[in-house]
DNA sequence: TTCAATTAAGACATGCTTGTCTTTTAATGA
DNA sequence: TCATTAAAAGACAAGCATGTCTTAATTGAA
């Protein structure tokens, strides 16, 4: 569905969140660790999510990565989703038409509107405070 | 949501379907120009579709793929899906986990399991018949 | 039975995604 | 200011999906 960097992405994003409760600052190598992920690919996904102003980083002693205790709740999975994998999960065409739409359907445009729409809604209306709540209260899981 | 492969499968399943309502064989050659594909790389899968016994091939003279008119409407999107992406739309996990389930699952889970399900419904309610009568009345596309 | 037509099979090539390593830049504290 | 710490940036490498080409196998018809 997603690629291993979206994955990757979501997963760090979380795990930072849960540390910036505690206004706690996380290396890429402490991320790597608790998510299960190749330590210097996540730092290249880090780079991306910073670039795309969803989490901070800070050079130097004491670095790392957080996010802003007030924008937790702000920071919707689409956001991820968007930074790292573009908008083609929403906007492409099941069958990789290049002009597919209601007046030029692909066979499947119909039936795809209707999982790709429920795709979408539930990723603008899911926050990354949300999953990381239930990371933190040990209801789910990041590795494994 | 599907790779290229799988996507040629599904238009070329169709595009065969339509000629054999008329017991028409079609080649490679005319598969690949009417589903805007690469030629060699349909011929490719065409080929696993062929061991999945998806559709049928004849060698020779007057050679080429057709599907039997009576199981043209028994074919489900799924099938095809399955033959060539494998299962792993339906199974797995949409962070990646290896062991994702309801007694350890990963953050999105349970969001992830409505929206896989809804596919899932639309990929194994759907028959190549249904699509391939929508390209025949020109309701619906092939390419472009 | 032989030739031509046509798919099957497998080796090869290309490109994108994933992943690694090294060097550079920036921040902190002594 | 200088040494240390840590992220940023970019070059490099590996693996997998996509795509091509050549040769083999099979069939139908003359």
């Amino acid at each position: 569905m997603f690629s291993k960097a979206c994955e990757y992405g979501i997963k760090a994003t979380i795990f930072i969140a849960t540390n910036s409760f505690q206004n706690n600052r996380v290396s890429p190598k402490e991320i790597a660790k608790e998510i299960n992920s190749p330590e210097a690919f996540t730092a290249k996904i880090l780079q991306a999510l910073v670039k795309h102003d969803i989490i901070n980083s800070s050079k130097g002693a004491h670095g790392g990565f957080d996010i802003d205790k007030k924008d937790v709740s702000t920071i919707k999975l689409s956001q991820i989703v968007n930074a790292i994998d573009g908008d083609k999960i929403y906007n492409g065409c099941g069958l990789g038409l290049e002009r597919c739409n209601e007046n030029h359907p692909c066979p499947v445009h119909d039936k795809f509107k209707i999982v790709r729409n429920e795709l979408k809604l539930m990723l603008e209306n899911t926050t990354i405070e949300e999953l990381a709540l239930n990371i933190k209260s040990g209801t789910s899981f990041l590795k494994v």
